[in-house]
DNA sequence: GTTATTGCAAACATTTTGCACCAGC
DNA sequence: GCTGGTGCAAAATGTTTGCAATAAC
């Protein structure tokens, strides 16, 4: 979750999809506050699953194209553009992530300092005639809770993996 | 494709499995080749299409085994350790990604500089408990080719999209 | 000669699509 | 009444698994 009061989110939110010709349903409001309200970064399914609660005749096929959608209008992302396929984020201000690698759970850090720091990459991208929208960092190593348990086998890159 | 001589990478290679009681059969061999020859970070279908060629029974559930099997062993990655299943690079050095959100084309970049950049990172992980083993920074944008064309809609996130 | 690895086919998981129905302007 | 959005079911896509045959050490 960042920062910014749940209402003033739902309202920028609501304004967006108004601003884009979107109807703001109830379906397309519960997805965004359950996203926006998580730093679990969800797939899909765990939206679906989530947000049935409140709405339970929501469909996962509705859950897919809202999610498309929303990214459309900027109101939600994908987790990484690098084809993460399958993790949501409603933070679409820039942050970074520390993944670790063994249980795949991902930690948005917001770190002004660290924007600074990636600062050369966009003359570096210029360089590959590449137009610079943003960036971000992704840290890798193992979380708190995986470091106590000891590695079996020398495991390295957690793939598939939706975290706990 | 990375520095070192392909024959010299391919010797690597085959130490690597040694060092870790693999067997080094063509199948691997064709598949660790392809990948370290191209840079087009290539899906396991993609892999299979061309490896197929000079492996003409090549299946398509060895190419996804052959990959995590060499992952585990550090020959070869996903393009992200955030679950960006489905694309693998043999490029296990540090470096960037520029990653075009209309194409989805991911370019290297390896530039020393942006790591020291990064640095601020590592205490920024270790305060939340991380145990820091890397870090891969993602600028994204638009590719020259894609600049070229005008956007239709305001498209944002190229999602699940895999690159021309 | 053993044991790990392959290829096949089938299972499974995930995402997309077509279409009829419903709701809001 | 239109239009866009939802829900369902089916299809397409992508990935994993079990197992017999095969090839590496």
């Amino acid at each position: 979750m960042i920062g910014g009061s749940m209402r003033d989110r739902v309202q920028g939110f609501v304004a967006q999809c108004r601003a884009a010709g979107l109807a703001v349903t109830p379906q397309r409001l519960a997805i965004f506050r359950h996203l926006a309200t998580t730093d679990s970064h969800p797939s899909a399914e765990e939206l679906h699953a989530t947000v049935r609660r409140e709405l339970p005749t929501l469909s996962l096929a509705t859950v897919y194209k809202t999610l498309d959608t929303l990214a459309t209008v900027g109101a939600v992302r994908p987790v990484s553009r690098l084809g993460a396929r399958g993790r949501w984020d409603a933070n679409v201000t820039s942050h970074h992530h520390l993944v670790c690698t063994v249980c795949g759970r991902v930690t948005d850090v917001a770190e002004p300092r660290l924007d600074a720091a990636a600062r050369p990459a966009a003359a570096l991208a210029a360089r590959h005639g590449f137009t610079v929208a943003g960036h971000a960092i992704e840290i890798f190593g193992r979380c708190a809770a995986c470091r106590g348990r000891q590695a079996r086998g020398r495991s390295t890159t957690a793939r598939g993996e939706r975290g706990p």
